[in-house]
DNA sequence: AGAATCATTTATAAATACATTACTGTTTGT
DNA sequence: ACAAACAGTAATGTATTTATAAATGATTCT
C-alpha cells in the first residue's frame, strides 16, 4: 500500500528546516550532519538533496564540499520574479482559454479556503494555498512542460517569501504591511479567477503578471502599498 | 586536479545509448542493467538517472520499476515546442535588448561552424552547435532562471530531433527534406543574430518564434517546406 | 483452457563500508 | 608575524550489502 519513503520525509523536514530559519540563505549543509539530524542513511538523504538542487532551491559551490542555500539577493530576485511573470502570465492566458465550469469551482474554493487561512492567521497553509492556486492555473494549461517548469520557479521564488516574508520574525508593524498585501493578494486572486472563467485570456494574462509584480514590489520593499501597478518588475 | 566524476560519465554514455538508438521510446531502463553495461556501481547511476530525470529527458512510471524513455507523439511534440517558443522567444528579445559586440562575434562564429558542420555533412556536431546556439541566446538574457529551463526544454525537444530527424535512418529522399530544412535553419539563424545585433527587440522575438515553429512543423511533416511562416505551432 | 494463488527471481530502497578528496589546524621556515 | 607545507580529520564519491517490493513463472483450482 502506500509505504513513505524515505527519500520523501527527507525532501519535507529539508524543506521545513529552510522554511523555519534553521538554516539560512549562505549556510552550507552537509549529507553526513543531515542524516545524523534526521536519522536516516545518507542515501535518501543524498537523493532528496539532489532533487532540491535541479529544483533549483539548493545549489552545489563546485569544487567544494557540501551544498549551500542560495544566497538571496533584490537582483536575483528580479530574475525569479521576471520568469514566473512570463511564464505563468502564459499559463492564466492558456487557463483562460480551455477551463471548464469544474475548475472553476476548484479555484474558487481554493480562494476560499486560502481567505479562510488568512483571517485564522495560518501563515503556513496560507502559503501553501496560495502554492496550490499558482500550480493549479498552471496544471490548466494541460502543457506539462509549462507545468513543470513554472512549478520549479515557484519554488525556487518560495525562499524569498519564506525569508523576507519572515512570518515569525518582524515586528508587529511590518506584520500589519504583509497582511494588508495578503489581504489584496487575495482580490487579485479573485479577479484572475473571474477573467479566467469568462475566457478572457489577455486579460487573464495581463492580471496574472500584475499580480507577480505586486508580490515581488511588495517582498523587496513590504511598505509600498499596491497602487504601482503597472510592472515594476520591468522598470528594474 | 580536475577528475571526471562516475556520475558525469555514466550521464554522456546514456545520452549517447538514446542518441544512438539503443534504447528507444517507450523502453524500459534498469539500473543494474546500465551499472553492468558501463562497468560502473549502481551509485552513480542512480544519481546520473535522477538528473535525467528532473530533466524531462526520462520518465518513472510510478508504482513500476525502471525508469522508461518518454513515448513520443504529435501532441507531446506540441507541448514541447510550445513551451520553448514562448521561453526562447523571450530569451531573444532580452538577447536583443542586451546585447554586446562581443556576443554577437560569438554567434556569428558558432553560426559560421554549423554551416561547416552542415556542409561536411557532420550530423552530430551540427546538433551541437545548433544546441549551443539556442543556449548561447539564452544565457544572453543574463537571466539564469530562464536560461535554466529552457536547456531543460531544449534537452527535451532533443528527443524528437534525434528520433525523428533520424539521421542514420531515413532513406535518401527524406533525408533531402531534411537537408533543405537544415540548410534554411541555418538562414533563419543568420536573421535572428541580425535582429539582435540592431537591438531590434520585437523583430527579435518574432524570428526566434517562426524559427521554433518551423522546426516543429518540419520534424511533424518532413515533406512540407518552410513557407508556412505564420505559426504552426498556434494552429495545432 | 483460463484465472487465481503462491513461490521464486529480480530490481530497487536504504544502509553500510571503503576510497578519495576537500577541509582544519598545527608546525616549520623565512 | 606570516606564509607555505604537512598531517590528520571529516565529508563526499563510489562500491557493496541487506531488506523490501515488484515481476515472473509455476502450480493449482474452477
Amino acid at each position: 500500500m502506500g509505504k513513505i519513503k524515505a527519500t520523501d520525509i527527507a525532501l519535507q523536514e529539508i524543506a521545513k528546516l529552510i522554511i523555519s530559519h534553521k538554516y539560512k540563505p549562505g549556510d552550507r549543509i552537509l549529507e553526513t550532519s543531515l542524516a545524523q539530524e534526521l536519522n536516516l542513511s545518507r542515501t535518501p538523504i543524498r537523493d532528496a538533496l539532489g532533487q532540491l538542487l535541479s529544483a533549483g532551491f539548493l545549489e552545489k559551490p563546485d569544487g567544494q564540499k557540501g551544498y549551500i542555500i542560495p544566497s538571496l539577493s533584490p537582483e536575483d530576485m528580479k530574475f525569479v520574479f521576471q520568469t514566473r511573470s512570463l511564464m505563468e502570465g502564459e499559463a492564466a492566458k492558456m487557463a483562460a482559454r480551455h477551463a471548464t465550469t469544474k475548475e472553476i469551482e476548484v479555484l474558487l474554493e481554493m480562494n476560499e479556503s486560502e481567505m479562510k487561512a488568512f483571517y485564522d492567521n495560518e501563515k503556513e497553509k496560507y502559503a501553501n494555498y496560495n502554492e496550490t492556486f499558482h500550480l493549479t492555473i498552471a496544471q490548466m494549461t494541460k502543457n506539462p512542460y509549462l507545468y513543470r517548469l513554472i512549478k520549479q520557479v515557484f519554488w525556487r521564488s518560495r525562499l524569498y517569501i519564506f525569508f523576507f516574508a519572515g512570518f515569525y520574525t518582524l515586528d508587529q508593524s511590518l506584520r500589519d504591511f504583509r497582511s494588508e498585501h495578503q489581504r489584496l493578494s487575495h482580490i487579485e486572486h479573485a479577479k484572475l479567477i473571474k477573467a479566467i472563467s469568462e475566457h478572457k485570456e489577455a486579460e487573464a494574462e495581463q492580471l496574472m503578471k500584475e499580480h507577480i509584480s505586486n508580490t515581488f514590489s511588495h517582498l523587496l520593499n513590504p511598505q509600498s502599498t499596491i497602487l504601482d501597478i503597472n510592472n515594476t518588475l520591468d522598470k528594474l
